[in-house]
DNA sequence: TAAAATGCATGT
DNA sequence: CATGCATTTTAC
């Protein structure tokens, strides 16, 4: 007797594990590991995948036989299914959940298709591209030679990215081994496609979009699991893309929170692919123009190893940045109209169009939540007991006052005393406008003005000059850079009450940079912040690694993830009451909360916990709150409890 | 949406 | 306190 472990696609939590069922014999030359199938659960006819087929079962009851073999096509590889397995546990959520994720939806149409013929190998890619960093050539050298090697690189301004992605794969493809890279965007998606058309044969390369019509998303998902294509380009979710013989996982600027997966249980392309590395035993580069704090852990630790240029390299490569004084108008307020422009910025932009190139200004996005800052040196207010953010309290106090008060664990904020320079005061961080820049652009007269933001996003701009306004992520590259760039987006983004403001500000402000030509070649940025600003610092310092260990540093300090593991607990207070009185946690567990939480799309407004605990007890804390998960979805309790473990945005 | 377990009224 | 029927629970 053919016994069939099943996952079957239902969302119950206490029934996270696999179902046996026998195989009929009419069935029997279809069924596979890997298959979809149709199965009778409790009932009623569910959706199912066939994890492998035996002989033996430890249920002690009678088995059903499967009720329909759906394809015999394996669309879910044994390595994928392993991955899928610890990611559910990792985020404390179930098998089923992460399958949503990882398999797309089957089409008839696109598996009928003949199973294509593997290109032949190319031979491996110019070490050229690498030269520039000192441990560049032999790093690719080890990928093609199947050794697992395993980096953070800090691309230089200006680098042509996509190209060198695509010589990492050609390497990994060189020796016979996939590859898998994520970026975060179509846009980014575009120009490392066009890369590998470049470089690598067409039909080796599948690109895995979230946004193609369905018969060509899955399509592109056979030919990777058929092993025709062995390097697959992607967004978010090519994470889990069934790769064969994986021999190379990228993740190109991680900081990015399109990597966040919005769906449960909300794994990290960084965290994922770091697991894959982990278990397929392969390569791993955690690329970027800025660095995280979570790559800087992984460089500290000794997981990866800093694949970056030289300091003289670097300064021959980035542009002239030049930050406001700290007495500068616009520096205090980027609302500041045109007419309060400094001089610098003018001149600067001036020259640019004036040597016919363009000029980008980057702009906030509009919608920040204020938080608070020091009134006197602008550092984000943290809360004296568990180093929230503070922000405003929504509803104003009895004594008709507005309190300040913790985000996270809701205690007020009677008194603040800045750990930073002492100052008393706090006020609300400025949230900028677009329309500030669209002034700025008239005030170039002579000179086009292109916006490139929300709803539309240019992928690329015209060398000639121009004034290009963008905001922070769609800010179109040219062709031989920008003269100049105007980063006008510094306190709306320093200012937000967020764990990651200063990084997230780097990020931004680095990838704009990046766009601009070198010093050398007369490319200027002027930043509208305060030059003594430690983010501001790194910029003209061009030290994405030093602001990152400094985060890091700060985050072990005040015990933040990525040092610590971090679960995000949000439902109604009855439902968080009897989530709370069931949850049994590891010994050093930190309970903060409950903060109010304001009404998602598809929710009501609830309330929010956050549970923290040391970084080493994260795989028992993940448990612990899938056991939750599992009495109570076993108990029917009424209401569903979101959790999220090392939420982005906090 | 099928079978098993449980609840409950009814008649002796 | 057995019986028949309705409702709830299980989940292979």
């Amino acid at each position: 007797m053919r016994v069939a472990r099943v996952v079957v696609d239902v969302p119950l939590a206490h029934l996270d594990r696999p179902f046996d069922y026998t195989v009929p014999e009419e069935l029997a030359d279809d069924v596979v590991a890997g298959c979809r199938v149709r199965v009778r659960f409790a009932g009623r006819l569910v959706d199912g995948v066939v994890l492998d087929v035996g002989t033996t079962t430890e249920h002690t009851g009678k088995l059903a036989p499967l009720a329909k073999v759906v394809s015999g096509e394996p669309v879910l590889t044994p390595e994928v299914a392993e991955l899928a397995r610890v990611v559910a546990d990792r985020y404390a959520g179930s098998l089923t959940d992460v399958l949503r994720l990882a398999l797309p939806p089957r089409r008839g149409a696109p598996e009928k298709r003949p199973v294509g013929e593997s290109p032949a190998l190319p031979g491996p890619p110019d070490p050229a591209g690498f030269a520039r960093y000192p441990t560049g050539p032999e790093f690719l050298e080890a990928i093609a030679l199947g050794r697992p090697v395993r980096a953070v690189w800090t691309a230089l301004p200006g680098e042509d990215w996509p190209a060198r992605l695509v010589e990492l794969c050609r390497a990994a493809l060189s020796g016979g081994r996939g590859a898998l890279v994520v970026v975060p965007d179509g846009k980014d998606l575009d120009r490392l496609a066009a890369a590998a058309a470049l470089e690598l044969p067409k039909d080796a390369v599948a690109v895995l979009r979230a946004d193609s019509a369905p018969d060509t998303r899955y399509g592109r998902f056979l030919s990777v699991s058929r092993g025709t294509a062995q390097v697959v380009l992607g967004t978010r979710a090519a994470m889990f893309a069934p790769v064969r013989d994986l021999g190379l996982v990228v993740v190109w600027d991680d900081g990015d929170d399109l990597h966040a997966e919005p769906r449960a249980p909300y794994p990290h392309t960084r965290d994922v692919l770091v697991q894959r590395a982990h278990l397929a035993g392969c390569s791993a580069v955690v690329a970027a123009t800025a660095r995280t704090a979570e790559a800087a852990l992984l460089v500290e630790s000794g997981w990866a190893h800093e694949l970056v240029a030289d300091r003289a390299v670097l300064r021959s490569a980035a542009p002239r940045v030049q930050a406001l004084g700290a007495d500068s108008e616009l520096a205090r307020d980027p609302a500041a109209r045109t007419a309060r422009l400094p001089s610098l910025a003018f001149r600067v932009a001036r020259e640019a169009l004036a040597a016919g190139a363009p000029v980008l200004v980057q702009v906030p996005r509009a919608g920040y939540a204020p938080g608070l800052v020091c009134d006197r040196c602008r550092a984000p207010a943290r809360c004296r007991h568990c180093a929230g953010p503070l922000g405003v309290a929504s509803a104003p106090s009895p004594g008709g006052q507005r309190v300040a008060a913790c985000r996270w664990c809701a205690r007020p904020a009677a008194t603040f005393d800045c750990p930073h320079c002492h100052g008393t005061k706090l006020r609300a961080s400025v949230v900028g406008s677009a329309r500030t820049a669209e002034e700025l652009g008239r005030a170039f007269p002579g000179a086009a003005v292109r916006g490139s933001g929300r709803g539309s996003v240019l992928a690329t701009g015209e060398a000639g000059p121009a004034v290009v306004v963008a905001t922070p992520g769609a800010e179109p590259v040219v062709e031989g850079g920008y003269g100049a760039a105007l980063l006008l987006d510094s306190w709306a983004l320093l200012g937000r009450p967020d764990l990651r403001a200063a990084e997230e500000t780097l990020r931004r402000w680095l990838n704009a940079a990046a766009l601009v030509r070198p010093a050398g070649a007369g490319g200027q940025v002027v930043l509208a912040a305060d030059a003594s600003h430690p983010v501001a610092q790194a910029l003209v310092r061009w030290d994405p690694a030093g602001l990152a260990a400094r985060e890091l540093a700060d985050r072990r300090e005040l015990g933040f993830p990525p040092v610590t593991r971090l679960a995000a607990l949000s439902a109604s207070p009855a439902g968080l009451a009897e989530f709370l009185e069931l949850l049994r946690l590891p010994p050093g567990a930190d309970v903060l909360g409950p903060v109010p939480e304001p009404p998602r799309p598809g929710h009501e407004a609830g309330e929010r916990y956050l549970v923290r605990v040391p970084r080493a007890d994260g795989v028992a804390l993940a448990r612990a709150l899938a056991d939750v998960q599992g009495v109570r979805s076993a108990r029917k309790a009424p209401e569903h409890v979101r959790v999220q473990l090392d939420p982005t945005e906090l």
